[in-house]
DNA sequence: TAGATTGTTAATCGATTAACAATC
DNA sequence: TAGATTGTTAATCGATTAACAATC
């Protein structure tokens, strides 16, 4: 794999944050400040930026242009993939308005749904087409992302759809396991499980007053 | 802390996968099958299961019914908290009308904007009010859980907001750090950090192909 | 040169897994 | 009883942190 799982999750708060920097014209930057910020051991954060293949300065720091290049390239956020989004409710919606996924290497490029009343919409400027026509669409523009924001109970069949129609990654936001061929990537984005730990770290609190964590994600 | 965050992460999983068994009318499983069925080692749901204090019987199993009322009560989904949305935005306006939560023991009692256009509206039969009385309604009305659906411009605004209101913790949905006292619980939702190493996974795909992995979440 | 900071190797810590004893 | 399964203790594995050398 190459980099660990929480090292790759790490990078985008990083970039993020010397996007800040950038912005006020800071074009410099050392480990032990990005910690101080971001509330990180300035030892991990090297190990971290490491994975990049950027190298610093002794004394110096990292440059923040530069810095922000290696990340973006690492992570592959320079090649756009297009991605087909299937489930055009609330969900779908405010995803396909989120424009700033550009940045981040993602275009949703076409929205799918059943329900006929939603079938031919535009819907922040993506048209919304019949389900059915999915897997021979994903095949013709070679899309490679598929990201499923419908009810549980037609999450399965929809994946099946994808990988039929040749797609090798799922960004799933349905609350239920996937059964797909190995070589498939599927990315869970739980809330369920999100909203567990949050709801028993407030639970927590109340039994045991005055515990504290402030632990993120 | 008592469980480790995989752990907790791993329980509602546990939980949707028992309600699916018991609605099959199965009403005894042993760790083999959820496994097998989950993609998990044995060891490793004992484990995590003991901590709900949950005690099962050798050759039997656990009792499936038994087991799910154990992870709720550990998760403390019995007490159903009531929480304040600030951002009647898409996804806002996604989360106030997913009707599940409230089985998750989460109930978004009203949403908050700044928008005048919004204010006054219902949403999924929550009002939306306007910002400036969040502080005092959460206070009166013993309001412990925020969530931020806002951009991420406003986020930290309305983080202070929450704070000075008593709320205890946050479920933040922007793509920010949010800067809050250390007693207060954030948790961030951080769609960004998800699509990286989604995005990185697939271009791996393409750089070093038939290189599988399958790792979700 | 002295001091700050990077880069790297070793130690620590926590979660997962393996081995095995206890129990129905 | 034999076999399956739980519960628990020990070993392993991976990520984080500590210590230190290299460098500007």
């Amino acid at each position: 794999m190459g980099i660990p799982q929480p090292s790759l999750n790490r990078l985008p708060q990083y970039h993020h944050y010397l996007n800040q920097l950038k912005a006020k014209g800071i074009n410099t930057v050392s480990c032990s400040l990005i910690g101080l910020d971001l509330n990180l051991v300035p030892v991990q954060i090297r190990k971290d930026l490491q994975y990049t293949g950027i190298v610093g300065k002794p004394k110096t720091g990292y440059a923040v242009a530069e810095l922000i290049a290696a990340i973006e390239t690492f992570l592959g956020w320079n090649n756009v993939q297009e991605a087909f989004l299937v489930g055009a409710g609330n969900l779908g919606t405010a995803l396909l308005g989120h424009e700033r996924f550009s940045t981040f290497g993602l275009r949703i490029v076409a929205a799918f749904d059943t329900d006929p009343e939603k079938i031919g919409q535009w819907i922040h400027g993506k048209m919304v087409l019949p389900l059915e026509k999915l897997a021979d669409l994903a095949k013709r523009m070679s899309i490679h992302l598929g990201i499923i924001t419908a009810p549980a109970e037609c999450a399965q069949w929809i994946a099946e759809k994808m990988v039929s129609g040749g797609i090798q990654a799922i960004w799933n936001f349905a609350p239920v396991r996937l059964n797909v061929p190995p070589e498939i990537i599927v990315h869970n984005e739980d809330l369920y499980s999100s909203l567990a730990s949050l709801s028993w770290k407030l639970a927590q609190r109340f039994n045991i007053p005055f515990q504290q964590d402030g632990g993120s994600n």
